[in-house]
DNA sequence: ATGGCAGGTTATACCTGA
């Protein structure tokens, strides 16, 4: 048994934040970094600023401009790939296994635009189709000893105290019933534990992305939760702890979202 | 009061995010 600390973090662009990522780094020292929005290609990636302080173990499935995810490790990996969604090479989807048969799977779910209805928005669509699709993947894969981490920023806030206000976000994109079912179809594919929620009651309100659109983000506290941590069930007993690292948020030059941080014995 | 901001790009306008 070894316990580790898994974290995932929107960094809306590593090359622009790449000195914030490793304050981050020092500052909280987590084994495995899960990175979305990297806006870069794998070739841009910083490697050796991650690499040096101590995170040599990358994997990345960069995209030009858009998307993108990594994730970045001090434990070696025994395994590790990019897996393509719904027709598309757009770097959403990285997963690295480590020792002890552990899987972390990092995913940049699509945000869906503006309009929630598949219909008409075919951004909509695709997040609709994409989620549909990794819950058929997990469900294909599902097995009791599965011993798999799911990060990342899934742009699902899924219950009523994951965003500031459940009324008046019932028809933006993020918080509609037609997301939320989705997202816990995916959930129940692979019996997932939703790690963060494990560790705090449901009727009290947790953040993890506060819009850049605010005067004082903090001030407003208008958040949502959409960064998730989830694990299958046997890991479920292993679970130690889990800090939502809001402070982040209000550092120079931040990304909108805030890391997501989870301890578990592996 | 969700978009007033932010990042990237065959850039100095338009796409993306959520």
């Amino acid at each position: 048994m070894t316990e580790v600390t898994v974290t995932t973090w929107n960094i809306n662009s590593v090359r622009l934040r790449a000195e914030t990522v490793l304050a981050y780094l020092r500052e909280h020292n987590p084994d495995v970094l899960c990175l979305q929005e990297i806006k870069a290609l794998e070739d841009q990636f910083p490697r050796e600023v991650f690499a040096e302080a101590g995170w040599e173990h990358q994997a990345v499935a960069g995209f030009k401009g858009y998307n993108g995810v990594a994730t970045l490790s001090r434990i070696p990996f025994t395994d590790k790939g990019v897996k393509h969604w719904c027709g598309k090479e757009d770097g959403r989807h990285v997963w690295v296994e480590l020792p002890g048969k552990t899987e972390v799977h990092n995913f940049y779910v699509p945000a869906g635009g503006d309009e929630p209805d598949p219909e008409i928005n075919p951004k909509f669509a695709h997040k609709l189709q994409f989620l549909a699709d990794m819950a058929m993947w997990f469900e294909a894969r599902k097995a009791p000893r599965n011993r798999f981490v799911l990060v990342g920023d899934l742009n699902v806030a899924p219950g009523e105290h994951d965003v500031w206000s459940h009324k008046a976000l019932l028809k933006v994109v993020s918080h509609t019933p037609i997301e939320v079912e989705a997202m816990e179809r995916l959930m129940a594919a692979h019996d997932w534990v939703d790690a963060v929620r494990y560790f705090t009651p449901e009727t009290e309100k947790l953040y993890s992305w506060w819009s850049y659109r605010a005067k004082d983000w903090e001030g407003a506290d208008k958040g949502r939760r959409l960064d998730h941590v989830w694990v299958t069930p046997p890991l479920r007993r292993h679970l130690k702890a889990a800090e939502i690292h809001k402070h982040v948020r209000g550092w120079e030059l931040p990304s909108d979202h805030c890391p997501v941080a989870v301890t578990l014995d592996i």
